[in-house]
DNA sequence: GTCTATATGGAGATAGAC
DNA sequence: GTCTATCTCCATATAGAC
């Protein structure tokens, strides 16, 4: 990242049409909001990215990349230094995602976008980040298994699915609603973060 | 219910939006949409709603006021006949959502709507449901809190919000991609619950 | 790369005949 | 209660000057 990046048009671009996505979600969000909050001309958005469509997948990819790749680095300092931990794994798949929750760049927005991803049925959407972004989960899912030998693979299955689930939607609500005052955004992020991993693991290992 | 209340216009124009909102979300989908899969006029919407904001809200009466009495009918039978059990609580708020997924009247749409409410961040919507559904959130959190009597109040409030991420989401996806061949809906269904169970209930306790 | 201007279509909503 | 016709506005996208 350069110094200027935040100045770029598509930069610009790219950081409105976030924030207003994780607000009003992909539909509910028009080029020309983005374009003006960004501050640019309605023009800018097909040159730069073509379609709207490609302009969400570009919002993905500015963070996922990144993000993704934390994840991985994080999974495996997690194995190698607290071999058999699912609280580790766990944490090594949140707080990658805290970090941009808590960054000054704006990536709180983002993890509600994922949220609103979640919830998305767009068979396009959904193959983009299957593509892309899927053999992290996978990864994530395959060291959580070596931690539970017991556990049918069925069960498994439907274990997973719920950690995500309340995974997303926790996270999404991090800066949200909830905070009380004299709090601050650092320390209830770190405090969700904390119980989210508890009760994560305890529903993995439920007898 | 009468016999004849799905060929009604404002039943079908209720049981297409509905199918819609569930699949595309609010923002994404049109009256005109609507309309043409209920098969009656564009302006029926208008004269029996009165707006696109209006039918979203009367969407969610429609099922909500039933869903609701249901869960606190269930609760206190829950509080009566198994006084203290977690998993009764849980089951007492996950078994009429199921039962509304597995109805032949197209219910299992509607519990991807309700999770498609959880993502969006739409205040007027959220002060509807709130307001004529809040009650019975708060009634089961205090049925919970009672079942957990060691735990502190701003844990007790963390674990109740991953729960209802968990519940939501899974809900959400139980009639969609998971079922394998061979098993039957409700099977799969009354499959999904039990973990959901499970997994909510071990979480809720955890150490 | 960025602008103005505009093409083209679809949105929600309503008026008024039947 | 239901229809056709239409109003008004805003959407995405593009053409072409600068």
């Amino acid at each position: 990242m350069t110094a200027t990046t935040h100045f770029n048009t598509k930069e610009r671009i790219l950081g409105a049409a976030e924030e207003l996505f994780a607000q009003f979600g992909f539909a509910g969000t028009s080029l020309r909001q983005v374009t003006s909050r960004a501050d640019v001309n309605i023009a800018a958005v097909n040159y730069h990215f073509g379609s709207k469509e490609n302009l969400v997948n570009e919002v993905f990819r500015r963070r996922l990349d990144e993000l993704s790749e934390n994840r991985l680095k994080a999974l495996k300092a997690a194995l190698t230094e607290s071999p058999g931990s699912l609280e580790a794994i766990l944490a090594a798949f949140i707080e990658p995602a805290l970090a941009l929750t808590l960054d000054r760049h704006g990536g709180s927005a983002f993890v509600r976008v994922l949220a609103r991803a979640y919830a998305e049925k767009n068979d396009r959407l959904r193959k983009f980040l299957s593509d892309n972004y899927g053999h992290v989960l996978r990864d994530f899912a395959k060291a959580i298994a070596a931690c539970l030998p017991g556990l049918g693979k069925e069960e498994l299955y439907w274990r997973l699915d719920f950690t995500a689930g309340a995974l997303t939607y926790a996270m999404a609500d991090f800066g949200l609603i909830k905070r009380p005052a004299g709090v601050s955004e650092q320390q209830h992020c770190e405090r969700a973060a904390r119980e989210l991993i508890r009760f994560a693991a305890a529903g993995l290992r439920a007898v």
